[in-house]
DNA sequence: CGAGATTCATGTGAAGTATACCTTTAGGCTTAA
DNA sequence: AAGCCTAAAGGTATACTTCACATGAATCTCGTA
């Protein structure tokens, strides 16, 4: 009998006319061939790129900006023409795009140079090499041939905080060493005041040539989701006062363009899954809280075990606040006392406050929580921990952590 | 009453340890001449 | 004797621990007005 059902189902679906024209330009990945109100940014990348045609190494660039300013974008866009060029005039340019947020691929110096050799076709254990040695594999690999490597680092900030200027010093330094191949770096942060807590040295050599990125404005973001729009969805699927709706979203957002675009685009599925003929303002609302959810739960479930436990801990004492209805505020002694209390139930080794000291540390720079260094005074110091995810969504987020550490409650 | 000392609970940095994994090397076994 | 496999030795990165010292405002202490 389901499979009768849902056999309409399908055929129903298939039968239903899609709102989209082209889902694929909602995407966060993809490139469209015009890059509005950042014409002169892209013009200026171009022309500190452009020696790279005549193979002579560009100037080491860094890009600032916030997020959803088009760096990523601009940058892409870039160096995908300059690599066509290159490709038709049989110029040896090879173009790497890291990222250095993602863990457990390129957040520490040996697994961003392991990236980097893995890239070139090397093959590199993910631990048991001296870091010198994969340094060597990668100036081999890329020595092998006269060619120039242009290299973006994404969110260069979190690499650069965690684990210190070094890395930088020594793939500017790379050149020296070089006899065919030459690299250039491109690094993209959106931590406007990141350059001023690097040495200066690694500063200058690292931005030879910088670009910033200002944030849009409210009509700018109009003007690019209406672009977008146009190669997405069909014609007269968006009702009025969406667009307007999804840049004002974002305009509070510090102008984070991509924020609005996914909206719309979550908001457009929304619509489709629930038969309706056209965007409206109503999957703008549904489709804010879907995405904020479904960012959240991501993060949560790819957290390692420890990590999830410790936030457990947290989640259950605001939690209890809440039912209590009491106000007052969570410590690290609170939570390390939770955590070491459900451990053994959740099958885990404690482990020793100050680790647990770092990694609520950690969870703040991930925006689960909210964790501020205070002086009790008398009363000592610690964090003073809050949630920072909507209060509506606690329930399932603890939910999810419970099911992932098996722990009922 | 107010300046300075004290105090607490934890932040924070540095160094050490456990674990998991890598390459190299030496020994032992097999094989072919 | 040469070739191949295995296991031990020696090395590394990472996550965590241990040790020791730093922090900083509420609170206490004590000299002074």
């Amino acid at each position: 009998m389901a499979s009768k059902s849902l056999g309409g189902f399908f055929k129903s679906f298939l039968a239903q006319e899609s709102i989209f024209a082209n889902k694929k330009a909602m995407q966060v990945s993809f490139v469209p061939d015009q890059i509005a109100h950042r014409d002169e940014h892209i013009n200026q990348i171009a022309e500190i790129l452009a020696p790279s045609l005549k193979l002579e190494k560009p100037s080491n660039l860094f890009i600032y900006g916030k997020t959803g300013t088009g760096k990523t974008l601009s940058v892409k866009y870039t160096t995908e023409q300059i690599s066509e060029v290159a490709k038709e005039n049989d110029i040896p340019i090879k173009i790497m795009y890291i990222n250095c947020k993602l863990k457990k691929v390129a957040d520490t110096e040996y697994r961003l140079i392991a990236e980097i050799a893995r890239n070139l076709g090397k093959t590199i254990p993910a631990t048991g090499l001296p870091t010198d040695e994969v340094y060597n594999i990668f100036y081999q690999a890329l020595d092998e041939s006269e060619q120039l490597l242009i290299l973006v680092l994404d969110e260069i900030d979190q690499l650069i905080k965690k684990t210190g200027d070094e890395i930088i010093y020594n793939l500017t330094r790379i050149n020296s060493e070089l006899k065919q191949a030459q690299i250039s770096i491109i690094g993209i942060s959106n931590d406007l005041m990141f350059a001023n807590h690097i040495d200066p040295r690694v500063k200058s050599s690292l931005s030879e040539e910088e670009v910033l990125f200002h944030p849009y404005n409210a009509l700018q973001i109009q003007d690019i989701l209406r672009k977008r729009c146009e190669q997405a969805f069909k014609p007269g699927k968006i009702d009025d006062g969406v667009i307007p709706k999804c840049s004002a979203y974002a305009a509070r957002e510090h102008g984070d363009a991509r924020r609005a675009i996914d909206l719309l685009r979550v908001a457009g599925e929304l619509a489709e899954r629930t038969k309706d003929e056209k965007v409206m303002i109503k999957h703008i609302d549904l489709a804010e809280e879907k995405i904020e959810r479904e960012r959240i739960v991501d993060v949560v479930k790819t957290q390692p075990k420890q990590f999830q436990a410790v936030l457990f801990a947290v989640f259950s004492l605001l939690n209890n606040q809440k039912v209590k209805n009491k106000k007052r505020a969570i410590f690290t002694g609170d939570v390390y006392d939770i955590y070491k209390e459900r451990c053994s139930e959740m099958g885990l080794r404690p482990i020793t406050q100050r680790r647990i000291s770092d990694i609520i540390a950690e969870l703040d720079m991930l925006g689960l929580i909210n964790a501020k260094v205070i002086s009790k005074g008398r009363f000592g110091r610690t964090r003073e921990i809050h949630l920072a995810i909507p209060s509506h969504l606690l329930d399932k987020v603890f939910l999810i952590l419970a099911q992932e550490l098996g722990v009922d409650n």
